[in-house]
DNA sequence: ACTGAACCTTGATCTTGGTCAAATGCCGTG
DNA sequence: CACGGCATTTGACCAAGATCAAGGTTCAGT
């Protein structure tokens, strides 16, 4: 369904993958990156896959090509929170330990480019350029993990809804095909259930649906379909979110 | 009022420093802790006091000896959310970018070990096993974040507090002298005000008030005074806190 | 001891978002 | 086409937590 841009590499051919300059490959020059070509291997996984089960080992990183991740943590009872969402050139994995730290599903159809776990670990030695990247792009989840803290605690219904739509607006050029280059209206596809969006907003989906009717009322958005968004004013949108 | 424990260095000592095996200094021998040393300084901040500001250059990095720090972000009608508090041995600062990506004040009585960012990226450059450490804490930074991102999505008002208790239960003995050690009910004081713990658990000082009177008459805790927990019963503040 | 400011607690009331229930729409399959 | 399953929407009602409004405590400064 989702899936059909070409940016993705044919094996054994990192040099002119579309990722290669803003996945963890761009630390490394053509000829290191030789050895991650060695080692890598494609991976795909269906929409509502599990990727990796919390606490289970997890025996290879990734990059994500094409599709989204989530990653989950759950309460005793049942209840969801989604901790955090990797979209194409995002790094998948926990460098150190061998069992994931969160429950990662495919939220879409998904395709990996992936690294056995020690082979990469060592490379990681190798190259601490490798590692430096790895350390500034887990500085950068954790703004995006904090910014998300201050939508969960501070934010109303509204102004999360708003957020996630405008996230997706940032991001749509990577998570999905979309118009985002054309004249008119930014559309593109969801790459969340309801279900899915609440547990990323801490709300339920009964008040994930009314808020997205609201923004339709209020002529912010329209739905080509109920996983289709068309974003009609993106700086309302923006307004909206709340900073 | 705090800071009366004797774990912190005297300047010019990190060999004999409390904080030596805990904090990113671990990660150096004792031959290549003495450039760490030599361009290492204390510094010290009343409570209250902002240590840095969002967007604004910080130059240094720092260690914690003692004390408390809170990292808040806010929205532009004033709502607030703590996003992370720092204990000592937390490392404090962002490495590879001069502005502070969060606002920083001391939310008790605090006292730094402190770098200058200049000397101190020369040194991870130098060192990458000071660069290989600070992707671990930031990693573990990282976890923290998510599990409160559990936490406000997803957990009731008394859970909350009663997390942020049982949290406090394992870093008490880092954030403030306490009888950890001793028999008898745990006793330590708030490191933050009402007004804090509401902004660090997304709820109202109200609520947060409410909810530790309601703690108190199950007889989980009692207060010492409104600022000093003891704890009756570790285990019924763990089940409260739901996991 | 008196005063004012901060901080904390408590009560009464209101609102946002949750819960429960039902209806609608959209496939994919027999 | 009819049927069943799933995702989504909508409505009616409810409750957890916010808001509004007093009071109480503690403490520094006079």
């Amino acid at each position: 369904m989702h899936a059909t841009r070409q940016v993705a590499p044919s094996m054994g051919a990192c040099q002119t993958c579309g990722l290669r300059h803003r996945a963890v490959c761009a630390a490394l020059n053509d000829t290191e990156l030789d050895d991650l070509q060695r080692i890598s291997h494609r991976k795909s996984f269906e929409a509502g896959t599990t990727v990796a089960l919390e606490g289970e080992p997890m025996d290879y990183f990734a990059n994500i090509l094409n599709g989204v991740v989530k990653m989950t943590k759950t309460l005793a009872d049942g209840r969801q929170q989604i901790v955090g969402l990797l979209f194409p050139t995002d790094f998948l994995g926990r460098a150190f330990v061998t069992e994931a730290p969160y429950r990662a599903e495919a939220a879409t159809d998904l395709e990996l480019c992936a690294f056995p776990h020690s082979s990469f670990e060592q490379l990681l030695h190798k190259y601490p350029q490798l590692e430096h990247r790895l350390l500034e792009s887990t500085l950068s989840e954790l703004d995006t993990a904090r910014e998300w803290m201050l939508l969960l605690g501070r934010k109303t219904a509204e102004e999360k809804v708003a957020s996630f739509l405008h996230l997706l607006t940032k991001r749509a050029d990577l998570s999905a095909p979309c118009n985002a280059n054309q004249d008119g209206p930014l559309r593109f596809p969801l790459p969340l259930t309801r279900t899915d969006m609440a547990d990323y907003l801490g709300l339920t989906i009964e008040t994930v649906s009314r808020q997205i009717t609201r923004l339709k009322k209020q002529g912010v958005i329209s739905l080509v379909d109920s996983r289709t968004i068309e974003v009609a004013a993106l700086e309302d949108l923006e307004d909206i979110s709340g900073g």
